[in-house]
DNA sequence: ATGGCCTGTTGTACAGGA
């Protein structure tokens, strides 16, 4: 079920006003790892970047569960919510309205891993979160490595058959897709070529999902190769600064129509710092409008 | 990844993350 919570202080009149002044909007992608116990980061990164919209993956709660009154104190006043006891859940919290807000429910598997919602009138923005995949890679031997290429396999497929619908609309696909595609994209290419995430079976299902609406990759724009870029530092290791074995895995694509209005990238890794961190960090992009 | 932790739960041990 999706919850969408839009505050009624918001009259047409003042979106209007609001969006006309608007030049450009910021929007983070963000793995939260549970959003009630990240409230206070989730403040910092409003005082340290004020974005407009905010995808959140990983926020483990369930509807009744979920903080809708603190996050509007933060300014967002629209927020979309796919979520779930325990595991995974998708929300977008965005301070313009969310319109067109829907789910998909990819492999047969009702996981809240996925919530888009349309802003700006045409730009819609596809809120991703790809499962983990368990800790080997072999989808015989390892049924949640399978359910992670099939989920792969299932988006690509539904963009690659809607491509001819879709390719003119302006598209945003952003989230933790679990994935670090390039070399540069972890701390040893090597080293991590037969761990999950880094695998070449992967890379290739990834690889398709780019293709499959000739995506553009937002982040590598502004941190091109072969810069080593992560988003995503292990909680088991105490000395990630300075070891930093780190891997990209939370990304921000958009289709050909808007690569020229992407303004600026940035990855926040000051996030990691804070008390109480999330293991990923959020991953920023302004785009002009 | 040598291993190291974190979060939520039909909870106080276990599943899942990556």
């Amino acid at each position: 079920m999706i919850k969408y919570l839009s505050s009624r202080k918001t009259k047409a009149t003042d979106i209007k006003r609001k969006n006309k002044n608007m030049d450009s909007f910021k929007l983070i992608t963000w793995n939260v790892n549970s959003i009630r116990i990240r409230l206070s980061p989730l403040n910092l990164l409003c005082q340290l970047v004020s974005p407009d919209i905010v995808c959140l993956q990983e926020v483990k709660a369930k509807e009744e569960d979920f903080p809708f009154e603190e996050v509007k104190k933060l300014g967002f006043e629209h927020i979309a919510l796919y979520g779930q006891a325990g595991y995974n859940g998708v929300a977008i919290l965005s301070k313009v309205p969310l319109n067109n807000i829907a789910q998909r429910n990819w492999v047969g598997k009702k996981d809240a891993r996925h919530i888009k919602a349309t802003v700006f009138d045409d730009i819609e923005i596809n809120n991703l979160y790809v499962p983990a995949g368990g800790d080997i890679p072999d989808p015989i031997e390892n049924l949640a490595f399978a359910h992670k290429l099939c989920f792969m396999d299932d988006i690509a497929e539904y963009f690659e058959q809607n491509k001819p619908e879709l390719k003119n609309r302006k598209t945003i696909l952003c989230g933790d897709f679990n994935v670090a595609p390039s070399e540069n994209d972890v701390w040893n290419h090597k080293q991590l070529l037969k761990i999950v995430s880094h695998t070449p079976i992967e890379v290739e299902r990834l690889t398709r999902l780019f293709k499959s609406l000739d995506f553009v990759d937002a982040v590598r724009k502004f941190y091109p190769e072969p810069q080593k870029i992560y988003s995503w530092w292990s909680y088991r290791n105490p000395n990630w600064q300075s070891n930093d074995k780190g891997r990209r895995l939370d990304h921000i694509w958009v289709t050909q129509n808007l690569q020229n209005r992407i303004l600026n990238t940035q990855v926040i890794k000051e996030l990691r710092l804070c008390g109480r961190p999330s293991d990923h960090v959020p991953v920023l992009t302004k785009i002009k409008l």
